[in-house]
Formats: structure tokens, C-alpha cells, sequence
DNA sequence: AATGCAAATGCAAATCTTTTGCAAATGGAG
DNA sequence: CTCCATTTGCAAAAGATTTGCATTTGCATT
């Protein structure tokens, strides 16, 4: 996947600070936090600053191109979007590692919903636990 | 419900601060952040500390008594568990009311995640969107 | 290749949320 | 009533994220 490509084709400019975030999520198959990118992308551009990260992460994820979990032991990951169109993840807890997901339970609720009176615009539905490779070694 | 029957169920001491929580939790049916928590407290109970606000709901989580929500928007909220055992949560985003679901999706995918060797531990199920009543009245 | 400007960045400080150490206070079992 | 583990208040620290602003830079257009 080609970072600039990724940028230009949401009408961003190509900035050295975002080749170096893309990168570094393109690189890791775990999600990761704000933090986290922060001090992977200082090593590839040291002097890039706190600030830069955060705003580029909104931008990025307005933009499409990141997801966004929230963990419920609290906190805000990110990962470079792998599947188009809207899914949910499987993140393992102990490698981070993130999968997409290719079920939505909102088809078997929205009529329960609307027989409630309630009109859905968003949900969440997020699954963590240990991959095949954790859950080997042990807990 | 009795604050004072539901801190004794738990083997929690029964305080004044601890009272004051769960009273505001149960004068309202939305969601609150630990903040607005505070803020409520304070008025029944001046004097409270944030960090005997964060510390108690920290133990209410703990012992069950209360759940956590966690939006896309970001921050925590907390809500009196007002239905026992697992359940997942269908949230206003204008009054901020919550209703629990009977409704879990884990059951259509346990199979699916086996075949690919996760073991899940955790998941998390959140809609968000505008209740009856607030649909009403008009985005 | 040079120009112009909106977009992006660095920096420093501010804000907001949550946590922690510790001494004093207190709930409740015996 | 006494005692002790638990809980609280306080103050400070820690951590995460945001903001204002001057400067720089990408890149579309000369």
C-alpha cells in the first residue's frame, strides 16, 4: 500500500510527518495508541511533534484511512483501515494484533430497535479475547 | 432500590459519598461521565473529593453495581446495572438515556471466531442513536 | 523554475481527566 | 466501646489531548 497514493486520494497533502504515521501502522498488524505512533514515528522523523500526530490521527480517521477502538480498560487505538466500508474488529489482547470482521449484528436488531421508537446512526461492536498464536502459548 | 442494601450485598462499607453516587445514578436514566458524576455529588454531599468519586466508581465497577460505557466520541460514562448478568446497551445520543438489550450477538460468531482460533474473552456491543422520544422532536 | 497561498507544522502553554501517596477519619465487627 | 481495615480528603503528579500562533511547506498555477 503506497502512503501517498493513500493521501492524495483523499485530497491531502503529502507531508513527511504523514508518510511517517502511515508507515508506521502499516508496519505494525497491532493496533496501536496515539502514544504508541508517537514514539515509532519520532524515530523515523525525530522532531515531529506531539501535536502533528494527534491532529494528523483526526485527520486520518475523518478521512477513512484509520479505525479507531476503544478498548473498555480505556484508551484510544488506531490501525490503518484494511477493509473498505464499514466493520467491526477482532483485536487479540495480549499481541494487539486487529481482524476485520465479516458479520454485523445490526441486521438482526434494527427491527427490534424500531418496534422501541429508537433510530439507530451508529454502533460499536468489538470483540477482544487471545488469537491462535496467544492462545497456544498459554494465557 | 437501596443504596444501602446494594453496597452491603457487595461487602461495601456503607458511606455517605458512596450513598450520594448512587443516588445520583439512580435520579438519572442516562449515562453520566465521572465528571458530571462529581459535579452532582457535590451538590448532595459538599466537600466530596474527585478522587473519592473516581476511586468509589472504580469499586462499583468492580462489584458490579454499575457499567461502563465507552462512545466513539471518546470518555467514559457510568450507569446504575439496572439488569443483571451480560447485557449490552442502546444509548440517546441527545438525553443520553440508556436501555439495556436483550440481545447479544456472540452467539452468530463463536463459531466463525473458533475457525479462525480466537478465543474471545471480552466484547463489547454499543448502539448509539436518538430514542423515541428525541427522534420526535426533530434532530 | 518561480510565485502565492491555503494547509500543515512546531512549539509552548493550557486544559481536562484520572491517579497516587499519605495522614486523618470512620464504618462496623466483635 | 474498642480496634482495625477500609475509606476519605487533600495536594500534587501524571497522562492524554487540545489550542493559539508564528513559521514553514506542499503543490497548483503561472
Amino acid at each position: 500500500m503506497d502512503a501517498e497514493k493513500l493521501l492524495k486520494a483523499q485530497q491531502l497533502k503529502v507531508t513527511p510527518q504523514r508518510k511517517a504515521i502511515l508507515t508506521v501502522l502499516q508496519n505494525s498488524d497491532a493496533v496501536l495508541s496515539a502514544q504508541d505512533i508517537f514514539a515509532e514515528v519520532i524515530k523515523i522523523l525525530p522532531g515531529i511533534n506531539f501535536s502533528t500526530v494527534y491532529r494528523n490521527l483526526d485527520v486520518l480517521l475523518a478521512k477513512g484511512i484509520l479505525c479507531r477502538i476503544t478498548p473498555d480498560s480505556g484508551g484510544v487505538l488506531y490501525e490503518l483501515r484494511m477493509k473498505e466500508g464499514h466493520h467491526h474488529h477482532v483485536i487479540c489482547k495480549r499481541c494487539g494484533t486487529s481482524m476485520p470482521l465479516e458479520y454485523c449484528p445490526m441486521e438482526d436488531i434494527e427491527t427490534k430497535l424500531a418496534e422501541r421508537g429508537f433510530t439507530p446512526t451508529e454502533h460499536r461492536f468489538e470483540i477482544y479475547g487471545y488469537c491462535q498464536k496467544c492462545s497456544e502459548g498459554g494465557e
